[in-house]
DNA sequence: GATATAATTGTATAAAAAACAGTTATGGAG
DNA sequence: CTCCATAACTGTTTTTTATACAATTATATC
């Protein structure tokens, strides 16, 4: 067949914006960019979309470059297409962000990018229009968070309800009443009690949880709502 | 500066879904695609980024070739970017959505496109992964009208409680309790009764209101949740 | 054994959503 | 002119959900 003619032909990238929770506060993975322009300074993980790729693979293709990690929650997030994005060429970036266990991040591989984590409060000046992106992907992500059970995929496996509170709390930036939560968060049916305690973070121990997968996908469309004060978002 | 050398560049596109609401059912907007491939076929209405424009201003220009509107409510769906969408050559696009009031949409500008109104319940088959964009795109439009009063965008100024709920009721696809529906509406503070009446749906007729437009901007990110079962969203 | 720390549990109140039916205005038919 | 059919309009009760709030428990450590 022969080809459109005429039109101008671009560079597709794809940015990955990379959070994960430490059990503390939320985080922010980034790399010191290894070229020009730009280079040597702090910046999302991306690369361009091949010929023969999709962009979802492709973002999952820079994803596991950067942490090893396959098959993490990964979502197309907007795409960003000023003409003068990128001062060397066109490039029109799809951005994606990630959620991963921060656990199961392997810190050697990255090694070659000089990845750091940045807590999400500390984040240090992005290059081009990064920083547009990773504002929107933390609304994105609360306003996802706020009636589909996501989170999660930032806890390990096991976790405990105080855990998974201190999330929330990070992510909506409020407090909220201990009682109020494990109420509402065990109403869900998404939770399942565990024998063991976790004694890391307290004398007497929390229990943990993992998420009843089944459930899990049921509920998914239709999880809860969160938000205190949806003014907010 | 030099250029990103050995990297593949590629069409962009951007899809138009274009609906409205007739007071009956809601409409979605097509064009029968004036060349090839797939010529003669319906098909959202599309084209290519040029060199020079952001994707939004691309948008924006391609819904005005067809409607003749501007300003009207655009958003930026999806990309979607799978390698063979387009038999012809590797063209990624960029879905948008428009909601227009039908009442504004100017046939004649449209003529050269054999542009058609569709009963959203009665669309063709659709070209490429147009199918999958529209899907997208109906569900992107309900979850974001549980939050948000996007739905005004789909009416005229003028218009009555009514004429709203069916909007409602079509676009969640459910029924509702006139007498919930206009306590909750009214309840928003959003709407400005008017002293004339809408004759035309009745004999005693219904007030016509008017969005108060202040309080539309300042609620725009917090409205009302509408659903009554968010399991079908 | 005392103490400090964080986990765990329940109830009363307030607010919001849902269920529900009768009255009113008016154009058109007879 | 009266009657009728149609759709608009309005209010209360019940149920559900969200919020506010404090005492007890387990255990490591001193």
């Amino acid at each position: 067949m022969l080809k459109y003619s005429k039109q101008t032909r671009l560079l597709l990238a794809v940015d990955c914006i990379i959070f994960g929770f430490d059990g503390e506060v939320l985080k922010l993975l980034l790399i010191k960019r290894g070229f020009q322009p730009e280079k040597g300074n702090w910046s999302l993980m991306g690369g361009f979309v091949q010929g023969s790729e999709s962009i979802d693979q492709a973002a999952n293709r820079i994803l596991k470059q950067l942490t090893g990690l396959e098959g993490v929650y990964l979502e197309q997030l907007y795409t960003f297409g000023e003409p003068n994005r990128d001062p060397m060429e066109r490039t029109v970036s799809v951005a994606y962000f990630a959620l991963i266990d921060i656990q199961k991040y392997q810190t050697q591989i990255s090694s070659d990018y000089h990845a750091e984590w940045f807590q999400l409060k500390r984040t240090p000046k992005l290059i081009f229009d990064q920083q547009e992106m990773l504002e929107q992907a933390k609304k994105r992500i609360r306003y996802k968070a706020a009636m589909h059970p996501i989170l999660f995929e930032l806890l390990p496996t096991k976790f405990t309800i105080p855990q998974l509170q201190t999330l929330y709390e990070c992510v909506f930036n409020t407090t909220i009443d201990k009682r109020n939560f494990s109420k509402r968060v065990l109403a869900t049916g998404l939770l399942i009690k565990l024998t063991d305690k976790d004694k890391a973070g307290s004398k007497r121990g929390a229990y943990y949880y993992q998420l009843n997968m089944q459930n899990y996908y049921a509920k998914f469309q239709a999880f809860m709502n969160f938000i205190p004060n949806p003014d907010t978002l």
